[in-house]
Order: structure tokens, then sequence, then C-alpha cells
DNA sequence: TCAAGGGAGTAATACGTATTAGTACGGTCG
DNA sequence: CGACCGTACTAATACGTATTACTCCCTTGA
């Protein structure tokens, strides 16, 4: 009825709790067994259904076979498009490599949960921001952690797998001044995040190099109406670069805007999105470039798993996987 | 730079570790403790920026404020349409309560994964066929578990919570018998699965108080081409009934056998699912009934929290929710 | 002056596994 | 015949926290 233990095991094969310990492990250490006794043990365990305890495992400093996934974010349901396929990636690597995951739910009551990722082998992190100090903590502690996107603080010693959202930016910015466009308008996001940042360095340097001239626009989406979009056609403006966000909600703002000022994509201004625009937009495919966002999950699951089970070749604990452009229908050449 | 533990504190509060764990958990054991001692042990825990190892305290207690998912069926990405909408209800529910998500990967390779879920306080399953061993050892074991969809195995003994599809998929025919319909084709998985058969039933009751006439047809999708559409309706069925499966693939064969056979939903044939079409499908919003899955997956995490803390009033092990009507464009009268 | 009673805190132990230092036994060799 | 060695295993302990039974001391009342 009651769980077996190594204890009950060790009493029916006739031996110590300690030799039930070592044969179940496999024997690292290299203790002397005989043959015989290692099957004994064997055997009694597997009549009794013995199961580890996972958590006296890990209490014994062994480890889990357990991956912490946290997500600072909290909202999951609205940020579906984003996050997902990133958790798509995360699992099912994680299940190839046969470990479990914990998802810690970033309740804002309480920030220090953060420290309950012990419980795990090694941590996930994954969000706009950080919370610099916890982290810190962490990885003094010696803990593995990884982040999912690129992360520069403390002086680039977070271990991260990110997209290179630079070259992918710039490429966008060079393919609008391939086709003749040369005054742009550029739609960031106003908070500043290394994904954010990324991209702008990447539109700079293209559009320096181009000879092209981008006005950024920080903006939450709110004031992107009709009128401001006349303004800037009227300006001279010939195409707009909009950030993927979190939410969509800049480039829903921009798409009704257009729609409002019965502005004709691409005919009347080419536009491309630094990433892919929300799901669920009507229309033609959107210029930008694709996300690797599964392949993102799958690599930090993978450089976690190296971290926590060190050994077999150190890898480089920042990777930056590149963005497939995406050719689309909204940028056309200027007349 | 080590962790900080209990025993530090006491060292520093000049007290025993015994002390300090009273301390940090509030005394709920009512030992007799002065104040001064008591704010004396918090400003040390404080100082040190203590932080409790849930793995200790796991292993001598035993409640982690950890509830587990285990998912039978493998398919991640493919099943998101489903599964993913329960999971955003499970994580927000969770996240109120102040838990956090052990998500267990089935592997296919290891079937006694299962035994992993005690890591957690309490677990969740999730999936069209449930591993009745296993289950039935952890419920024999007094492990607390629920089930998120209705189960009838073992006695009817699993915890779960449910979708009403019988009274739902009643209320459909029900609907369809209004507006004159006598013939129908009904359209379910090959397998079978409590979700399948009560549908089954509220359709076949339904049919009977009706007095309309319903042939049952099993079906992976991949007969369902515009011939056999065709000899249907030669046949005077005027209205076929799909399933919801978890792939979408019935509907989507019929789908696009109505459209090969150029037959018009709902001119020529009305069109019901039990449930909703698969994301992604265009057209006019299909007649059904939608499947509250947030709702289910947050009430399937209060029922287990609360099988996990006993006490404040025992709930019934069971539940079923409603599944409010789609009226939608594809159901016609009969001319 | 002694028993009774209560307040304050602690020693001891449990939880289940992993590791390390050690024991016991038999054989071999000089 | 004792020193030495190899084999096969176990005793002891660590991991960090929670709980319970217990001790010690001080006060009070008869």
């Amino acid at each position: 009825m009651g769980r077996v233990r190594q204890a009950d095991i060790a009493r029916v094969a006739g031996v110590s709790q300690a030799t039930v310990s070592v044969v179940l492990g496999g024997n690292r250490t290299g203790v002397r067994l005989s043959e015989r006794t290692r099957l004994r043990v064997l055997e009694a365990a597997e009549r009794l259904g013995y199961v580890p305890d996972p958590v006296s495992s890990r209490l014994a400093a062994a480890n889990n076979n357990l991956l912490g996934v946290y997500t600072f974010t909290p909202a999951f349901p609205d940020i579906a498009d984003v996050y997902y396929p990133i958790l798509v990636g995360v699992e099912a690597e994680a299940a190839a490599l046969g470990k479990d995951l914990i998802m810690f739910t970033a309740s804002s009551a309480a920030p220090d949960r953060i420290r309950r990722t012990r419980l795990a082998d090694g941590c996930l992190f994954l969000g706009r921001h950080v919370p610099v100090d916890a982290i810190a903590d962490l990885l003094a502690a010696g803990f593995p952690i990884v982040h999912i996107g690129r992360r520069t603080e403390l002086g680039g010693r977070i271990p991260h797998v990110g997209a290179d959202y630079v070259s992918a930016s710039a490429e966008v910015i060079t393919r609008l001044a391939r086709a003749g466009h040369r005054r742009v308008r550029y739609l960031r996001e106003p908070d500043d995040a290394p994904s954010s940042g990324d991209r702008e360095r990447g539109v700079r340097s293209a559009a320096a190099d181009a000879g092209l001239s981008v006005a950024v626009v920080r903006t939450d989406g709110s004031d992107l109406d009709a009128a401001a979009i006349t303004r800037w056609l009227d300006d001279g403006v010939t195409a707009l670069v909009v950030e993927e966000t979190d939410t969509g909600a800049v480039f829903q703002a921009i798409w009704q805007g257009l729609r409002a000022a019965e502005v004709s994509v691409p005919d009347d201004v080419s536009l491309a999105v630094l990433g892919r625009p929300p799901a669920g937009v009507e229309g033609p495919v959107v210029s930008g470039f694709e996300v690797p966002r599964r392949a993102l999950g799958r690599a930090a699951v993978r450089l976690l798993a190296s971290l926590v089970a060190p050994g077999t070749g150190e890898p480089s604990p920042h990777r930056l996987l590149t963005c497939p452009p995406v050719a689309g229908e909204t940028i056309a050449p200027v007349t």
C-alpha cells in the first residue's frame, strides 16, 4: 500500500539500503559488487515495484531530470502567439531528453518565487525584462540557468539563446533600400529590451549603409490613427517598418490606421514587420522575417541540459539563431 | 556565498534550528515563543537573505505548492486548439492560488514516468485515454488526482471535471429536429472515449425523443470524399453532424468534401459540429456548441487544490460544466 | 517549603537517497 | 605465521526542514 523504499528492497534481498542504492544507481562510484547480489536486488526492486523518490534523490545531491521554466510576463493567454511556439519547442526537446518541466507561475504577489526554481536542476527564463538581482543570486550560487532571448545584463554573464534580430532587421531595411525607399518611419516598443534594441541597431546600421533616412517612433500603438499616417505620407514617407510586439498591438493599430486612412498597401506605402504580424490578421502576406521560436526553445533546453550535466564538451553559453526572411507582398518598388 | 540555512539563522539569532523553523513556519503547531525571540529570528533571516529550500521542505513535510500536469497524448503542437485553452485555465488558476506546475512530458518510452507525479502534491491528468493501472495505483496510495474530462473507469472513482457533452449534443439534435430535419448522418471518432460516447448518447436520446433517424458513422476522415457525401444526399440525408476531434481532421475532411462535391451549406445540407470547428477554417460560423475549456482547467485546479488540502468542505469529486450553444449559420430549415 | 502549573525553547528524530569510510573475510606470499 | 591484499558489502552520515516530546526555569498558592 504505502510507497516502496530502498529499505524495503534491502530487507527482501537481504542486503543493506546502501547496497540497494548502489545497485539501482548503476554503481557509478565503482563499489565492488557480486553479480549475484546485483541481480537479487534488481529482481526484488522489480517485484516490489520500486520507484525512486525524486525529492529525496535531489536532497541527497543528485539531480532530478527536472528543468524549470520561469516566465516573467504573467499574461499567458494574450501572448500565446509569442510564447506558445517557444514552449512547444521547449516541451519537445525536454521530452526528447527525458526531462520533465516545472513551470513557475510568476504571480506578481510573490517575487521571491523565483528562488523556488531551485527545485529543478536548472531553469529557463523567459520575458522581456529580467529581475537582475534574483538572477545574479542564482548565478552566483552556481545554479544553471539559460535565458531565452539575448541578455546583456550582468556584463553578459547570463547564458542565453537568442535570435539574431540585428541581422534580420538590417536585411529588411536593405530590402526596402533596394526597392528605392529613402524615407522610412520605424515604429518600435516604447520600453527598452534587448530584442527591441537589437532591432533598432540593425535598422540604424543598415539605414546608414544604404543612405536611407529612418525616423524612429516609440509607441504603444494608441497614437497611430489615420491622421498620423496621412501626415507621414504627406511628409514623403514611402515605407513603414513595425516592430513585432508581444501583444501585436502596434501592428494592429497601424493596420487599422491604414485601412481608416484608405491607404493601400503596398501601392501607396510599403510595410514591413520586424518579425511576423499577429495571428488572425487577414490580408496579404506581410514582408518581414520569421523568428525561429520553436528552435529557440529547443536550443535553450539543450544548452541548459549541458550546463546541468557538464562533462562532454562545454558549449558556448551564448547562441544566436538566424531569422529566415519572409519575402511577403507588402514591399513594392518606389515609383 | 553558499546558501543560507536555518542553521545559520539559528547561530546568528542565538537559538536552535528548531526554533527558526517554528518561527519561519508561522508557528502553526502552537509552540510557546516570546515575541522578542520571534523578532530576533525574523530579523536575522531577513538580514542573511534566507530562502527556504523547497526540496527539503517537501521531504520533511509533504506539500510543496506544486501541482502536476500529465498529458497522455504526446503531440503538443498539433492539438494546440484543444489543449492550449485548458492549459491556460490551469495556469491562470494555479497562479491565482500561488501554486506552481510540473508538466510531465509523456515520453512514450517510459510509461512509469507517471510515478514521477509524486513529486507534486497532486496531479491533473489530461487525454483521451487513460492508463488505468497506473492511475489505480496512485488512487490506492491516496495520491490526489483529478482528470480533466469525464472518466468512468475504475467504477467512477476517478475524480474529474468534465463537460456536459450529453446535454449539449442533445440540444444540437433538437435544433435540427425543430428545423424539420428527419434524416441525419452523424460522424464520430472511430475509437471509444468518454467524450465521444457522451456525445453519441446525447445524440441518440434526443433523436429518439424527436423521432429523428440518425445513422452513426465511425471515421477518421479519410473516407469522406465528395462521392460519399453525394451518396448521402441522394439517400435523403438533410443534415450532417460532426464530432469535434483533437486534430480537427474529420471536420476538415467533411469541409473539403462538401466543397469538392459543390454542395452548399446550409442551402443543400445543414451542418453542425458537436463542439467547434478547428481554428483557421474560413467561412460561415458553424452551428454547434462551445466547450468551456478555460473553465475546465480552472475548475480542475480548484478541485485538485481542495483534494490536496482537505478540510474546508469536501467538494464533490465529479463536476460537469455546461457547454453554451453556438447558434451559427449552418443550420437551415428543411424546405 | 513543596507541589503544581505554565511559559520558553530545544533535543531528537523523521523524511528517502547517495556517498564515503570502513569492516570482515578469505586467500597468498615470503 | 603474520603481513598484505583484494573482494564484497555495510555503517554512518549528509542533505535541510518540520514536528513532537521533552527539559528547564520561574511564579504562585497552600
